[in-house]
DNA sequence: ATGAAAGCGCTAACAA
DNA sequence: TTGTTAGCGCTTTCAT
């Protein structure tokens, strides 16, 4: 590989100095003669300024590091594209890591964050608290996105209302008459959970805990936990699902047990994603403006040098579709 | 922002000189009670070695770039999984970026890359040579993914048998009675329409160009497509959606139009997504593997180091579910 | 086995 | 306005 053109050889070929390179090409003080001999040399090498010239000198780098659980999942996709299309929009390098809702990779990766000298970290925590002690401690500028780290409220989060999205979904299938409606959740999302309880007390409506169920990150436990219900209850009427990986888990093992939808069971999935609309019946939703989420929250993580920013709580929107019906 | 804890502190605070923590930390020649103390003094200060220090020392940066057309489409996400996770086991970091398959995009990235230090990147390219000339030429190492930018065979690429699938699912719709097929396809997919146009020959039917369509990268010209080829064309009995996107906007179109779907149309789709499934009917696919393709294409370029490698043809899989029906 | 010192590409302080 | 120089954190000769 060729040697680097560097500042020096800029210099030279030029016949100025280092520093007046440097002005040049940042903007300082300079002759118009000898800015324009400078810019025409550059261009002619084709000279790039190295970052890591750059970034060693003045103790800090830019660039912004971003942890999601998932790539590969719709919601963190969206996600993942706001913090991109913010960092672009501002000339900032990111760095991207899959955490797989583990706290250990979460750990490893924050590491090398660190290490490739980052200061600037928009994640989707796996919730454990643990990586994040170093983090800060390390002097990391760090904002959540759609969930926290439990008990690190001290961290600026950019958030879907889930409280009030989930809140809708409840009134309404409530509306529709349901009273047996259970709840499909993942990790992480212990908020829609207890925005689901709170939901449905308000309305009076006693809170079967046998309904409120959990599946672990992959598919098939999704799958396993949505269809062990569905045979375990079928006194329920109504489900909502915490995430589309669990919407879709619903949706198969109602059709693999022959529920119809919406006329056995009315289904709200958390999420808005293309196939919603594919499906049949085309399945209602709560709406998170996932790329906003993210791309709030690389704002939030670039405009915040040093001082705490504050969080924010996005809304949500109820998209009905036609996979909910009245209670049969 | 504390300040970070250098090699230099380590040292002093060992009692020993740079250059031997150095040593110590990458496994250099020590004396047994030195290394454990520089080791436990490390540990202590929570020491972790910068990168930009060590890469403008080496003259060379580890990392890798990453270029994708849409992290939100299912299909790039898998290959930057593939990518994401290849790295991650090579403990390299990447730097991410998203092209929207627009050229001035991707050279505007590549000289992010560049200017960050990479020297080494996986790309989906967007198929237009011309960011690529510059690439080569300031010593990237480049490996293509899923396609190839015209002209620039000399970069290996790692594909997935795009010709070998397109020949199965035509010869598998031609078997099924159809004569009548159309091809739906979209940016950068001129393998695939070749490949298409190449099989109908090859099996002695007629290849009807107007039957031959492209929509633009967006859903909604997709859709437009797919619902000016349904409306121009009531005659057609199969068609072949070159990627999700279009499959997911030839499902729409169909629906809106009252087809039905396998007894009107017959549909198969490149790319096998989770809502696939849930369609209904479920989607016969074609498969290509989406995050091996990205997981090889990150070998590729860690493993030659200098060196050019030889590209990879990947084989796809045709998932037979239920959206063929013999032609009516 | 270990330390001193040079130097990677850059910017900022200081001199001229 | 310009050039000279120190030094960011690290690795790597070269002495010791």
């Amino acid at each position: 590989m060729r040697a680097r053109t560097t500042i020096k050889d800029v210099a030279e070929a030029a016949g100025v100095g280092v520093a007046t390179v440097s002005r040049v090409l940042s903007g300082g003080s300079a002759s118009p003669q000898t800015r324009e001999r400078v810019l025409a040399v550059a261009a002619q090498l084709d000279y790039r300024p190295s970052a890591l010239g750059r970034n060693l000198r003045q103790r800090r780098t830019g660039g912004i590091g971003l942890l999601v659980p998932d790539v590969t999942d719709s919601f963190y996709g969206r996600v993942a594209d706001g913090v991109l299309a913010c960092a672009r929009a501002a000339g900032e390098p990111v760095i991207m890591g899959v955490t797989g809702d583990d706290a250990e990779s979460e750990s490893e990766l924050i590491g090398m964050l660190l290490e490739q000298g980052v200061e600037r970290v928009v994640a989707v925590p796996s919730g454990d608290h643990e990586p994040w002690g170093p983090a800060v401690r390390a002097g990391l500028t760090v904002v959540f996105a759609d969930r926290r780290a439990t008990g690190r409220d001290d961290i600026p989060a950019v958030l879907a209302d889930e409280r009030g999205g989930v809140r809708t979904a409840v009134e309404y299938l409530v509306g529709l008459g349901h009273r047996r409606i259970a709840y499909l959740g993942g990790h992480g999302q212990g908020q829609r959970a207890a925005a689901f309880r709170d939901t449905l007390g308000a309305l009076g409506v006693t809170v079967d805990e046998e309904l409120v169920v959990f599946g672990r990150a992959t598919r098939d436990s999704a799958y396993a936990a949505a269809s062990g219900l569905f045979q375990h209850r079928p006194d329920l009427t109504a489900l909502v699902a915490g995430g589309n990986q669990l919407g879709e888990a619903a949706v198969l093992a109602a059709r693999e047990l022959d529920l119809r939808v919406p006329r056995d069971l009315s289904l709200i999935m958390f999420d808005d994603v293309p196939w919603a609309e594919l499906c049949a019946p085309p399945l209602t939703v709560i709406a998170p403006p996932a790329q906003d989420i993210g791309y709030r929250a690389a704002e939030l993580v670039l405009r915040s040098a040093g001082r705490r920013a504050r969080g924010v709580s996005l809304p949500t929107e109820l998209i009905i579709r036609g996979s909910c019906g009245p209670r049969r």
